[in-house]
RNA sequence: GGGCGCUUAGCUCAGUUGGUUAGAGCAGCUGAUUUACACUCAGCAGGUCGGGGGUUCGAGUCCCUCAGCGCCCA
């Protein structure tokens, strides 16, 4: 401690209050750049964190103060180590949420083949009937909107007090993530980890869009078995399927059974026809097929689900693909080659009136009335309940649907993505398991393209031949140093505008990528990969995250750099829980449970909700909890006002040092403050913030009931007796500490009181070691302050029990006990007859520890 | 179907490698009251640690099993 260091006259105001802290140190830590990180610091001394940005079109909620204080916390914790913290922001504005937030927003749709109209307002209030715009006017009302919705976010961050360094915000859709984010699609291109291919590809029909794997979700849907006959092509019998999807019957190309199912294997290579499009099919086997389902044999549809893709790809079988992108029936062409039957004419009129351009429940209906009518329908109808995959953001099942999609190669690098996520820390550990099972399971490539509006664009083109064909298989790519591009409003590399869709000239690439493709590349984003800069944050110590989005952003991320880098993307992942609402049941907009977070930031204030989120281990799930912010808010106040009492005794003197710390008690409480400092800077080094705060907590309580309330008539003495120093140095050293270790959760109320004697922020300041507490008592900690806390709660409950004031005088405390306690009590004698007005004591040795205390008649 | 987590006082949660009589806060009850703090302090009461079995001198903690809740993956 320095020697100059004593209470700031004028500083230490008569009546704390903590209210109207918030808003005065924001502006102090903006005006002195407290978090402003060190650009020339060495790779040894930072300390990165890949801040999650949060997607700005979702509206705020509790769970953000719950997840973002948590990085925080272990931010503030780094920077007072002496690191240099790298702890951007950013803003994941591109993506679909956007793009139907200004959809509902401004009552607009995009369509992609109207011009740009530079005039275009948007409606004042949003009609029923949404206006139809350009993809450019309708890009531009999603910038407007993103930049507002940012400013509501930043807001909140700040006032929550995130030790952000505001120099380094980014978006996900500014001109240097495009750059980026096409820059890896560049190189991973080059390498061969990305390739394009026309497929059967999960396709949502209301968004328009392919989805991933990662965006899929099962959920149990009541359907109908319905039982179809099939007769055999020699005409001997017939073979009875069970099909929920009936509508897919004029795709059928197969009907399929287990290899080793008695009942069809002598059928397995064998046709049967299908009622009413007369097509002649095979019978074949594959172990997919289930013979506990249904009649044990399956027909085989392109596509009813994505086991028909996977039978189709094996068996090497047609494709006769029926739903279109919109969701309703194409055009089939019976008679054709690709369309065989036994009755063209018949196919033809039946597809023809009662499907073609028809929705999947419309051609259900027809398809289910012509079965019954033929008898094909065997029985009735049986309803069931059974998993349907759906776009997460979707309302109604996925398709499938063949389309041109670019994919990154996942499959054949599991192995290898396996060991990336054993490389990382995780907190806590067992997140590492969600990792590995969603790895485990791939069961695709990872579809980055999205036939959306607002994104980065791929920066591709294709060439047009002589005969108007598209060349997808050589892409016209950008060069790299020209980055970002638009292919649909630049134009390729040795070619005019004037070319565009023309034969022997090129078309733009139409698609955005996926929003993970951009954001999988946060690291690279922030660091500005490219520059100097990024070799010293990258790999970034610290991914924190929620635990939702392990299987997209967390898995996409170790996916770039695996391929990018060959090395992980961070070295530690803190995982935070979900924030439940008072009655532990999951926040949802659908529930209408959702609690936005500002009114509570104004009832309770920023520290009192941080310590609140604080309280939440990593990972644990935690309900919203005001009498737990109450609590945070009730120790931003004690700290408050033990601060002015500690201060008040130092008289305007230098502050004492350790070694003015002479009696016996006050070497063992800094004993105890010793341990306490070693015990949470161990937390802290293990990601356990939650355990760090509840012990200092639990010691600090204990320090001003017990410690300050024993030392405190010592503490007023004159200052030439040693006793008060060292009370008063002992007081001094503890404040200075518990003000440092509250520093990361309570960050406002920790920085007003340290200023009232600091120069320079807590933030700034060293996190506390043993060294600055100077020699220390060699018992183990607490041998004596504890036995003497046991005396002077005795006293207490006597006056308690006798329900009189605890200043009520004692007229004999008489004690027995070993020798290490008798000791203890002379060691703290002078504190106890002062803190329990006790008049005398009477010590003697025995085995037990007793304690009797006599109050002085009135 | 596979996996992960949770189950401790009325409520919210601690409980580190197995080791005195299982802790804290809130709520409850009984009191105190002015030189840091009524946004305070003291005290009291409250638990067969989800059920069952096992290992051990000793189990909230380790093993097996069952149940409930939540989640992840298929």
């Amino acid at each position: 401690m320095e020697d100059s260091l004593r209470p700031r006259p004028g500083e230490v105001p008569d009546k704390p209050v903590i209210d109207g802290l918030e808003a005065i140190w924001l502006e102090r830590w903006d005006d002195a750049a407290t978090y402003r990180f060190d650009r020339g610091a060495s790779r040894e001394t930072i300390y990165s964190i890949d801040t999650p940005p949060p997607t700005v079109s979702g509206s705020l909620h509790i769970g953000h103060v719950f997840s973002y204080t948590h990085p925080d916390v272990v931010a503030r914790f780094w920077r007072m180590r002496g690191r240099d913290v790298f702890y951007p922001m950013g803003w994941d504005d591109n993506g679909l949420p956007t793009e139907r937030r200004v959809e509902n927003f401004y009552g607009v749709r995009c369509d992609p083949s109207l011009p740009y109209d530079p005039t275009f307002e948007p409606p004042e209030k949003p009609e029923n009937q949404k206006v139809a715009i350009s993809r450019k006017n309708f890009v531009e009302l999603c910038h407007i909107l993103t930049a507002a919705d940012e400013v509501a976010f930043k807001n909140l961050w700040r006032h929550l007090g995130i030790s952000i360094d505001w120099s380094l915000e980014y978006s996900t859709i500014s001109e240097h993530a495009q750059a980026i984010s096409q820059r890896g699609f560049l190189e991973m291109l080059r390498r061969g980890e990305i390739y394009s291919l026309e497929a059967p590809t999960l396709w949502d029909i209301d968004f328009r869009t392919a989805v991933s794997q990662a965006e899929l979700e099962d959920r149990e849907r009541p359907g109908h078995y319905h039982r179809v006959s099939f007769v055999r092509a020699n005409g001997e019998g017939v073979i009875e399927i069970e099909t929920t999807r009936p509508e897919m019957l004029a795709s059928c190309v197969a009907l399929v059974a287990h290899p080793d199912d008695e009942r069809y294997r002598p059928l397995f290579g064998t046709d049967v026809v299908t009622p009413l499009f007369g097509a002649e099919v095979p019978i074949l086997a594959h172990e997919l097929a289930d013979p506990e389902k249904g009649t044990g044999i399956a027909m085989i549809c392109t596509f009813g689900d994505t086991t028909d893709v996977t039978w189709w790809r094996e068996l090497h079988l047609p494709t006769r693909a029926l739903i279109g992108r919109d969701g309703r029936f194409l055009a089939a062409r019976f008679g054709d080659d690709d369309w065989p039957t036994r009755d063209p004419a018949a196919a033809r009129d039946f597809y023809g009136r009662e499907i073609e351009g028809k929705t999947v429940n419309q051609a259900r209906t027809a398809i289910v009335e012509a079965l019954r009518a033929t008898g094909a329908l065997v029985g009735d109808v049986r309803p069931i309940t059974h998993p349907v995959k759906f776009y997460e953001k979707g309302e109604r099942p996925l398709e499938i649907v063949t389309s041109r999609q670019w994919f990154v190669r996942t499959l054949d690098h599991r192995a290898e993505l396996l060991a990336r996520g054993d490389e990382i820390a995780w907190h806590p550990d067992f997140m590492r398991h969600r990792y590995r099972s969603w790895v485990e399971g791939l069961n695709q490539d990872w579809n980055i393209s999205r036939q959306r509006f607002f994104g980065v664009p791929f920066p591709a083109w294709y060439p047009v031949d002589g005969e108007g064909e598209v060349d997808f298989d050589h892409p016209i790519l950008a060069d790299v140093n020209t980055l970002p591009v638009d292919p649909s409003s630049d134009v390729p590399p040795g070619y005019a505008e004037a070319q565009r869709h023309q034969r022997h000239g090129f078309v733009a690439d139409p698609d955005v990528m996926d929003t993970w493709a951009t954001s999988s590349l946060s690291p690279q984003i922030a660091g500005h990969w490219g520059s100097e800069l990024f070799g010293r944050v990258f790999p970034m110590d610290l991914r924190p995250q929620a635990h939702e989005i392990i299987r997209t952003w967390l898995f996409s991320t170790i996916v770039r750099s695996h391929f990018e880098h060959h090395s992980v993307p961070f070295t530690n992942t803190l995982i935070s829980g979900w924030v439940l609402d008072p009655d532990r049941k999951k926040m949802s907009k659908s529930i209408g449970n959702v609690v936005t977070p500002m009114p509570l930031l104004e009832q309770h204030g920023a520290d009192a909700l941080r310590y609140w989120a604080a309280s939440g281990r990593p990972g644990a799930d935690t309900a919203i909890d005001e009498a737990q912010m109450k609590i945070g808010r009730r120790l931003a106040i004690k700290i408050l006002n033990a601060s002015k009492f500690v201060l008040g005794r130092l008289a305007g003197d230098a502050i004492p040092g350790p070694e003015e710390v002479t009696l016996a008690i006050d070497r063992d409480l800094l004993a105890l403050l010793g341990r306490l400092i070693e015990e949470t800077t161990a937390n802290f080094e293990q990601y356990d913030y939650a355990r760090a705060l509840e012990r200092t907590e639990s010691f600090f309580w204990s320090f001003c009931d017990n410690f300050v309330e024993l030392v405190k008539i010592r503490a007023y003495g004159e200052a030439s007796d040693p006793a008060t120093r060292s009370a008063r140095a002992t007081l001094a050293i503890t404040l200075s500490v518990v003000q440092r270790l509250f520093a990361p959760v309570l960050p406002f109320v920790t920085d007003e009181v340290w200023h009232w004697w600091h120069e320079g922020s807590v933030h700034r300041a060293a996190w506390p070691t043993t060294d600055e507490l100077g020699s220390l008592a060699d018992g183990p900690p607490g041998s004596i302050y504890q036995p003497v806390c046991d005396v002077l709660e005795a006293v207490r409950r006597e006056k308690s029990t006798a329900k009189v004031s605890q200043r009520a005088a004692v007229s004999r405390v008489t004690l027995s006990g070993p020798g290490e306690f008798i000791d203890a009590v002379r060691a703290g004698e002078r504190d106890l007859r002062d803190a329990g007005v006790v008049d005398s004591f009477a010590l003697s040795d025995a085995h037990e520890v007793t304690i009797t205390v006599a109050l002085t008649s009135p």
